[in-house]
RNA sequence: GGGUGCUUAGCUCAGCUGGUAGAGCGUCGCCCUUACAAGGCGAAUGUCGGCGGUUCGAACCCGUCAGCACCCA
């Protein structure tokens, strides 16, 4: 073996391995355990979200297998409609081809199919990279033909059930995209505004209380006015009761409108005036719903003005618009002032558009209705979907994990929309809804089908076009767990794997995904998609950032993996940027944030680092530094690995149980030891804790069983019996092999690596370690006394080498040590260690002082009610361990303080008596330590 | 406006049902000791955001204030 762990060749060949041999298929055997991936979308790569994600499911995966289930993590990807179609897009502009729109549909749809094939590669790569072990037997894309089947299955079958309907509605419409985005794809963020007040004059000779012809109106979208029907003011409000059911004229546009009062109106905003647009904004929508306004739309889909406005505005872009018509009502004197303003702008979260309110006909999934929307007999969406929902979380058929998210949960479906699921694009499943010339809507799985059903309705020739539009891309997805195992059919890979034993995802799609998920699979399937559901973090930069192409922060968990230089990785996130002219900052960033590049940490390192990471907050600033710390780690293991071949290979390791063994004090607590950290492992694992999981398997392998028992077995294997010897070694084996199935779902390369070396040595067979069972911990091989022999001996070590250290003796030098106070056990142990003890603390056999023997001036260290002696004869300075004691006697003199203080409050008599009578011989302890220090002070300084 | 989190060592974070604070990285000494210098051994470091309360006892429970973040409207 190399004398330092080499990732990439390693993963190289496992993975390869393990694809090749059918070790990522279900075995067919054991209790069914499943997890659908999140499919990515296709729009590019894998970032380090992913990645962590991943990790966590490959953990769970890896575990389940090892476990005996009969395990599936079935891989995908994700159509993304608009945003593939928006990359499309600017890679036809970057290279200089023809647009979408002078291309066609037809031809456009080609060419994102071509990069789909290419992107769904580049994130296949990098799954396959990262060791994830999915079947990729099995692979989906929310675009394959079974799957198209399935979402227009479910369309059909949901307007069948009344749960659909088409209509005139306000959504939200990005002006830039052309097409309509749901509430969620909507992001508001305040931003510096004006309010303008404008005077509407009162029609028919009708005054103000305070005299005046007109009233003043605040807003802060002045282009909108053109499509006012209404000025509103509170019905309770002095100011302008009188004038409640009167007009005014609409200034530009001569139309008068009647003044409503309703208290959705704020009193305090403004002048208490509001103007009423309700083709152009939410809640005048509302408004306008109940006092029967007009609709008046004044824009055309790109934003600017129609027809319905007076001549001058025609065609003016919306914000152009707004110039001119504040210009105007000024010339006119009816400008009444501007404020400076602020207001949340409602932005389309892909295109960066401010969206426009905007009235077009769109489909929408019922979710708020008790019974059906046409008037039919049965349940409404309320009661038929959202309510179901709510039902699957409350009941705990799904847990979220950590729990507090079911609080997110559940405030949006108790607060929910009909959800618009129609989109104007061209990528997508486009909606299987035909229309007849009189432009009456027919739902049918094909065009046959519309005919046969609509039979009666339809004339046998009559003409009928598909509507243009898709799917929202999340109403594609929303059946994700159950189409890729076949559904609608009733396949024996969905009754097997649905529901799903869990869904890994971030908070950031509790509500475009999960919740839709739970939706439809209780009203398809009468069951939820996902008996648990594992909520991560969000990674983010160094400074908490999140992750974004457009901030240039963004990390490519490979680079981390292979290592990158600075300059490649400056170069990598400034090419293709959006906004060419943020280079320089991102630039000075990643320079700060990465002054030397990113070093190689392989790809297992780096899987541990998210493991680690995945504490149960909701932000998780990714750290390069931790990272490298966890490639020591393999490196550690690497090296352990290598001692113990060295010391194992070609040797009698006692494994085929023939000739006598013995196990030593320290075999027998290393075992112990192991037991606990299974128990833990599979504590943490059933929690989903992988920090946890993580640092006590690094603790464990680490500082046990490297730092301690490897040490341990050297004197072992150089001065034991035969039968001590094949003791350690078959110890050494069997926890190191023991150790690389715990540590594999997190580290799957070198476990394997290393396993395949160790496990023959310790008469274990098998292919791979991913078919070995997890670890369980057996409580009969705990050994409470082997453990409280191996603390002592640590003790006893350690005050040496405390000793040592800070008297700065050579390490390699041979001390004589006495022990003072020996009590019977502590001499037993002295005899019975006395090997280790010679070996690790460097010193000659310990001599035990008799009682009332004077013992040399010393440096002491307390061990237990014993002390151990450094005669200081030519080695330490007398100063040096005046002051080492000073130090010791402060600190102890410190903690008696305080538990005096404690014992002595005088209500410290309610307390439990086992809490009492710890403080009271833990203080008797410090005292009596105390006391020995000074002793040993006075004495050396009295020299 | 409603909701959810966060504030612990220089940095990133653990701290389970309340019993005198931990890890990794970094820092400071000493060591190339035959698994590992990507290492070993030793050391230093915190009025656990502020204030108040409950309790024998609070990083942990309650209240309040401050700062930060996110989600919904």
């Amino acid at each position: 073996m190399d004398k330092t762990f080499e990732p990439r060749d390693v993963e190289a060949r496992w993975r390869e391995y393990w694809e090749q041999n059918g070790c990522y298929t279900p075995s067919g055997e054991g209790e069914p355990y499943s997890i659908m991936i999140p499919p990515p979308n296709v729009t590019g790569t894998l970032h380090m979200g992913h990645a962590f994600q991943h990790t966590v499911m490959d953990a769970l995966t890896r575990h389940a297998r090892m476990s005996g289930k009969d395990t599936l993590w079935q891989p995908g990807t994700d159509h993304a409609g608009i945003a593939t179609q928006m990359v499309v897009e600017r890679n036809l502009k970057l290279a200089g081809e023809p647009a979408r729109l002078d291309l066609g549909r037809e031809k456009f749809v080609e060419k994102v199919w071509e990069w789909k094939r290419y992107s769904a590669g580049t994130i296949g790569g990098q799954i396959r990279r990262m060791g994830s072990s999915v079947d990729w037997s099995r692979e989906a894309f929310t675009m394959d033909p079974s799957y198209s089947k399935a979402v227009i299955e479910h369309f059909v079958r949901l307007y069948d059930a009344g749960l659909i309907y088409r209509g005139k509605r306000l959504v939200n419409w990005d002006p830039v995209l052309l097409t309509a985005i749901s509430d969620l794809e909507v992001v508001s963020e305040e931003e510096n505004g004006k309010l303008w007040h404008f005077r509407y004059p009162l029609a028919n000779g009708a005054t103000t209380a305070d005299g005046k012809d007109y009233i003043v109106v605040a807003t802060t979208r002045p282009e909108t006015m053109l499509g006012d029907t209404a000025v509103a003011v509170h019905p309770e409000d002095q100011r302008y009761q009188h004038l409640i059911g009167k007009r005014v004229t609409l200034p530009l546009t001569n139309r008068e409108i009647p003044i409503v009062a309703d208290d959705y109106v704020d009193r305090e905003f403004g002048t208490g005036c509001v103007k009423i647009t309700p083709a152009h904004d939410f809640n005048d929508y509302a408004l306008g719903q109940r006092h029967g306004l007009p609709l008046i739309n004044i824009f055309t889909p790109t934003a600017t003005i129609n027809d319905e406005a007076p001549d001058a505005y025609r065609g003016l872009d919306r914000y152009v618009a707004r110039k001119q018509i504040v210009a105007d009502l000024d010339a006119l004197g009816l400008v009444d002032k501007i404020d400076d303003h602020k207001l949340k702008v409602p932005r389309g979260d892909r295109s960066g558009a401010v969206v426009e309110p905007y009235l077009t006909d769109q489909w929408f999934v019922d979710l708020t209705r008790e019974t059906r929307h046409d008037g039919q007999p049965g349940p409404g969406g309320l009661a038929a979907i959202t309510r179901p929902a709510i039902d699957a979380v409350e009941s705990g058929r799904v847990r979220f994990v950590p729990d507090n998210w079911k609080t997110t949960y559940f405030q949006w479906l108790h607060n929910i929309q009909d959800w618009c699921i129609s989109r104007q694009l061209w990528w997508g499943h486009r909606i299987p809804a035909w229309f007849d010339e009189q432009g009456d809507v027919y739902v049918g799985r094909s065009e046959e089908e519309v005919r046969q059903k609509y039979a009666s309705r339809l004339t046998p020739h009559a003409s009928l076009k598909q509507d243009e539009d898709v799917f929202d891309t999340w109403f594609s997805s929303d059946i994700w767990p159950m189409a890729t195992l076949g559904w609608p059919e009733p396949t024996a890979a969905l009754k097997k794997w649905y529901p799903s034993s869990v869904l890994v995802t971030g908070f950031d799609i509790i509500f475009f995904w999960v919740a839709r998920m739970v939706m439809m699979g209780q009203y398809f399937q009468h069951d939820v998609p996902f008996r648990e559901v594992y909520i991560t973090g969000l990674v983010r930069d160094p400074e908490g950032n999140k992750m974004s192409k457009s901030k240039g922060n963004v990390l490519d968990p490979l680079d981390v993996v292979d290592g990158i230089t600075l300059e490649d990785l400056v170069k990598k996130r400034t090419t293709g940027l959006m906004k060419p002219e943020t280079a320089p900052k991102i630039e000075a960033k990643t320079r700060k944030d990465y002054p030397n590049g990113i070093e190689a940490v392989g790809v297992d390192a780096l899987r541990f680092t998210f493991a680690a990471l995945a504490t149960q907050g909701r932000d998780i600033r990714f750290d390069a530094g931790r990272a490298g710390g966890y490639r020591n780690f393999c490196n550690k293991i690497w090296n352990a690995a290598r001692y113990v071949l060295m010391n194992c290979e070609e040797q009698d390791c006692g494994v085929d149980g023939t000739q006598p063994l013995e196990l030593s004090d320290a075999d027998r607590w290393i075992v112990s030891r192991l037991q606990k950290v299974e128990a833990e492992a599979a504590e943490h694992f059933a929690t989903y804790r992988f920090d946890l999981l993580s640092t006590a398997l690094y603790q464990f392998i680490w500082n046990e069983y490297c730092d301690w028992y490897l040490e341990l077995s050297k004197p072992a294997l150089q001065q034991g019996s035969a039968a001590q010897q094949r003791g350690t070694r078959r110890t050494l084996l069997r926890v190191l092999e023991a150790a690389l199935r715990l540590l594999h779902p997190l580290m799957p390369f070198i476990t394997e690596e290393v396993w395949q070396r160790i496990a023959p040595l310790a008469g274990v067979g098998g292919d791979s370690i991913m078919s070995q069972p997890y670890p369980q911990a057996e409580p009969v091989k705990i050994d409470e006394a082997a453990e409280a022999d191996i603390e002592w001996l640590k003790t006893l070590i350690l005050g040496v080498r405390q000793i040592r250290g800070e008297m700065n003796i050579a390490p390699g030098k041979v001390l004589p040590l006495l022990v003072q106070d020996a009590s019977d056990d502590d001499r037993a142990r002295l005899a019975r260690l006395d090997t280790a003890i010679a070996f690790l603390a460097r010193v000659e056999t310990p001599r035990v002082l008799d009682v009332g023997e004077p013992a040399p001036q010393s440096a002491t260290a307390l061990l237990g009610s014993a002390r151990l002696l450094v005669p200081m004869a030519g080695l330490i300075d007398k100063d040096a361990e005046l002051a080492r004691l000073a130090k010791q006697i402060g600190k102890l003199e410190g903690d008696i303080e305080k538990t005096q203080t404690r014992l002595t409050n005088p209500n410290f008599g309610k307390a439990p008596e086992a809490v009492q009578e710890q403080a009271r011989q833990h203080l008797a302890k410090l005292q009596a330590d105390l006391e020995i220090l000074r002793q040993q002070s006075a004495g050396i300084a009295a020299l």
